[in-house]
DNA sequence: ACTAAACGCTAAAACGGTTTAGCGAAAAAT
DNA sequence: ATTTTTCGCTAAACCGTTTTAGCGTTTAGT
């Protein structure tokens, strides 16, 4: 039932001329072949009358590229990374390959599935914001020769692309803001898993900067949150937090989603910003300046993360010698808001 | 440079067996092809061994299916159409295909690039929010057999599946609610292109629940903002309405790119919710709970347009007799907050 | 006039699977 | 003892491209 498909078998016969002819026009090949410009328009016009449409699959067999790559983030829904994605579409598609988008829910075994899928769909290559705690996943790329790059997030000594945040001296600013505005009982929500780099770094930075200004030991003032069930977790250890003989005057979430979560419970309880608690979040929401009083946060440079990736990525691939990996680490941005306003 | 894959050959040659009977058994059609159990072992194992990867471009172009099927959207990065894009991964995953997702910008022309681009890479079918004026575009996918599916947005009379949202009605019981509330000064701020079904049907819900209720012709409380420029435009608009010798005193906000514009403006300027203006946005946020106060909505069910349009789709790749196609409306809800207090 | 080069083009192999048709040996049926 | 059936398996075609190697004819060179 399905519609009979135009290959380039039709546009040959009908022309009388051999499949290679027919292929190398269409490349735009065909000057360099030596095929005379009469032929060359008789093809293009056959094929437009036939409406020919290349079978990208037969292509990407032949040559051993399907001019599709490969995206893997925890959650496509999370803007965050579905404004990553979207930057990286476009950049995709300038240079001719397709986004083949994957989200892992932070769990590492669906991740090693999807990464076994993608290499199964020959991509030509892979950007992911991993969640695993161990590199040994990425052998399996680098035995295939599968080049990937490392977003948000890579590990230590594994030989890789990276196009990661400074992290810790964002977390650093954060805290620092925060005292400096004359907070210091200041809780950090995290989001599990908590051993992936840019979690990790974030978190460090804010025990660092606890330390310097405070000389206190913040690591009872770092809450993890499960990211299975974000919403009540959170819920639960504000209200903790607050109902305790030192309550807290100041949340540093640690990225958007617990940011998101901590400010649902403070509407809920009636917690007043920054009056009673500021907060500051690390990754900016455009909603964070709707909200009042707006939201300060870290804010990353999302398009500069997106496009450096994809650029590398498709360097890596374009490159069939053993190519040269860059670790590149931008730097995010305090966005002072209303939400951490001079304590009164 | 390329690592050398692991292909059927390299198994059935290192076991002295056929291609076709690895082929078979790697299928799980060692049973139904009477291979014997001893057989199916040693394949297995060796599989493993080799660390085998089945190469889906070979089998799609062989089976002409390749698993995969296109999601065309405005933009990706827009919450509303990232969350039915994860829904959409995680029904398709349990379903054994994969998303290419694309984003038009609006722009029909881009479009209809993006339908070319996803029939050569031999998608099984395409779930389109589209944003083109008129249908003649799909009659390429009609000819060429391609099952596809019209999500938010379809065309009268054009013979295909389409997963909607009852944007009439929807649309009207904002208005009526905002009416019931108090308020009878009603702006409506749309989006371009207004002449895709979704956006149109809300205006008419508009138009219909003003005249309705004040016999006012509400025409000249329409607002359309540009796409390309929606926070600028927007502003612009406010102010105006705001400035007038008649001002508004509520806004119908007819998706949420807009409501967002809205809510950056009305901050800016220093005007309150609900008390000098209040603001119901079609479309629900999370950090619509967020806001103080939080913003009413018209909530769609993101879910069940996602499941119930992958579901839709792959029922008509798999059946491969002219399949009947179906046009679901699915009912919106009204979500009543703060931003549309009763009037005072 | 003969060789060499240039021109315009083609046949066939290759990519890695799936599928069709059918093979030879052993077992069962007559 | 012969025929038939079953069993376990295989050769070859096929999907639609790209690419390699080289074909015959004309033109240019000497």
């Amino acid at each position: 039932m399905r519609a009979e498909k135009i290959s380039l078998k039709h546009i040959s016969e009908s022309l009388s001329v051999s499949k290679t002819l027919v292929s190398m026009v269409l490349n735009n090949k065909g000057d360099e072949n030596g095929i005379s410009k009469e032929t060359q328009k008789r093809v293009w016009a056959k094929a437009k009358e036939l409406n020919y449409k290349p079978n990208l699959m037969a292509r990407a067999l032949r040559m051993g590229r399907s001019f599709t790559i490969g995206l893997v983030v925890s959650d496509i829904s999370n803007s965050f990374y579905s404004k990553i994605a979207r930057f990286m579409e476009d950049e995709a598609t300038k240079r001719g390959f397709t986004l083949l988008i994957c989200s892992t829910d932070e769990n590492p075994e669906k991740e090693k599935n999807l990464i076994r899928m993608l290499i199964n769909r020959q991509v030509d290559g892979i950007i992911i914001s991993t969640s695993q705690s161990t590199p040994e996943q990425f052998i399996i790329l680098q035995e295939q020769k599968i080049p990937y790059v490392f977003i948000d997030r890579y590990f230590d000594g594994v030989d890789a692309s990276s196009v990661c945040i400074d992290n810790y001296n964002g977390a650093f600013q954060a805290v620092e803001h925060l005292i400096n505005q004359g907070y210091n009982k200041i809780a950090a929500f995290a989001v599990t898993p908590v051993y992936v780099s840019s979690i990790r770094q974030r978190i460090d930075g804010f025990i660092s900067a606890m330390k310097t200004y405070t000389q206190e030991d913040a690591n009872e003032l770092l809450i993890e949150v499960d990211y299975q069930d974000i919403t009540n977790n959170t819920r639960k250890k504000i209200f903790e937090m607050l109902n305790c003989p030192e309550p807290i005057d100041a949340i540093f979430a640690v990225n958007n989603k617990v940011a998101i979560a901590c400010l649902e419970s403070l509407i809920e309880l009636g917690v007043s910003i920054p009056k009673d608690i500021a907060i500051i979040c690390f990754d900016d929401l455009e909603v964070f300046r709707i909200i009042s009083p707006q939201i300060s946060s870290i804010s990353q440079p999302i398009e500069e993360i997106s496009r450096t990736s994809i650029d590398l990525l498709i360097n890596e691939i374009d490159s069939q010698f053993g190519s040269i990996h860059s670790n590149i680490t931008l730097s995010p941005k305090l966005m002072v808001r209303g939400s951490t306003a001079k304590k009164m």
